[in-house]
DNA sequence: GTCTATAGCCCGATAGAC
DNA sequence: GTCTATCGGGCTATAGAC
């Protein structure tokens, strides 16, 4: 919603302070961006940013929903392209991840909130649910637009999952310092490959009491809050 | 080494500054216990804990050194009882976390810096490799000790395995709000079984060819700057 | 409701005297 | 090895302009 036309004055201040505090994060890291300088480079007072953005953190929640955008966008063009379960999945993974590069950096740095349950910007927190189910929005649309049939009883479980693996995706990338990540890639295509065809074994009739246990144990153990 | 002979001055001042900050991070949290209410309470000036330790942060890392001697202590007994590797393993995740419970709260605000590849704090950081091959010889022990014989070709890979699979498990029992974190309890139960099951069949000759391309892949993908 | 300006608290970290 | 003093930055508060 970078877009031109936008209603309030209010909204185009917000959005103008936080599409400089991200150029800022970007630039110079996290820690090293301070709030006066986001205020200052975007030309409005301290407590005018601090109107729009309780906190620092309250920013990175901001920049996630942006980056959920570009995926969105960026994964578009796979979901449409093909109907194999196996090409969309790993489509997928690859256009996330490179929607996600011109911010690695910063995530990089922001990353640490990810595995912190107290905070409000763990992807596990109630306040990230929004964003989070967006994310898994993205998988139940690999699995619901494939031609592959799959059993009918993995409700939520499947896409919950799938945006688990995601997320281990994403943290080896990160932490991944090969040239151009593609250890990552190589990965993607390595596990992808191995997940659909799990599935797919897993949705012949034959499986069913397998499933049926092993959907039980996902729902036991499974840490978002589940819809 | 919270024993009561302390070589130089300097050391016992250290150990104070250690012991109070880790009772107060405790009760109040890493965030609310401030550098100054950490010194004010050892009886030291501000400087005088900086002098000590470099940063806030490294207060954690020693923090993490003295619950791998807790760990290492709660595990001995399991280790000492049993040749099972079932029973090693499973005994050494359940002894682990029942030696991490009073540190429960603690980590549960401080294992954030697990994700952050910037972090110093990070398991997978070279400033915590110390700590890591700490942490991974306790289950290179649980096999070295186990009677079921496995193959030789495994190296560094089935301690880094076993180390990566204790990570989830305590990154679970962080998140895990059940009632005693039982459902921990029982995934753990769960898990390790299955693991050495897979361990086990793994080290069958006829899976040898199998066994070395899963190797491969696991020194190519694997996190740590290894051994 | 949107915004400025300023003053100030708290805290992590550092400098330099003793 | 220990101190005091000080800085920079997150965050708050308030008073007022439009």
């Amino acid at each position: 919603m970078t877009a031109t036309t936008m209603r309030s004055k209010g909204e185009r201040t917000k959005d103008l302070i936080l599409t400089t505090a991200i150029s800022m994060f970007q630039k110079m890291g996290y820690e090293s961006t301070t709030m006066r300088a986001i205020a200052l480079a975007s030309g409005v007072a301290l407590g005018n940013a601090y109107y729009y953005f309780q906190s620092k953190e309250h920013l990175v929640l901001a920049l996630y929903e942006r980056t959920l955008n570009d995926q969105w966008a960026a994964c578009k063009p796979v979901l449409l392209s093909s109907r194999s379960m196996k090409k969309r999945l790993a489509g997928v993974l690859h256009a996330q991840l490179g929607a996600l590069t011109p911010y690695r950096e910063v995530l990089h740095s922001l990353f640490r909130f990810g595995a912190d349950p107290t905070s409000p910007l763990s992807p596990f927190a109630p306040e990230s649910a929004a964003i989070r189910e967006g994310a898994k929005g993205l998988f139940q649309n690999v699995v619901a637009g494939s031609q592959e049939k799959i059993s009918t009883d993995i409700g939520d479980a499947l896409p919950y999952c799938l945006w688990l693996y995601h997320m281990g995706i994403v943290f080896f990338w990160l932490h991944d310092s090969s040239t151009g990540q593609n250890k990552t890639t190589k990965l993607i295509d390595l596990t992808s490959d191995l997940i659909v065809s799990f599935i797919l074994l897993n949705s012949l009739p034959l499986f069913k009491p397998f499933r049926r246990t092993l959907l039980k144990l996902i729902e036991e153990f499974r840490l978002d809050n589940a819809a």
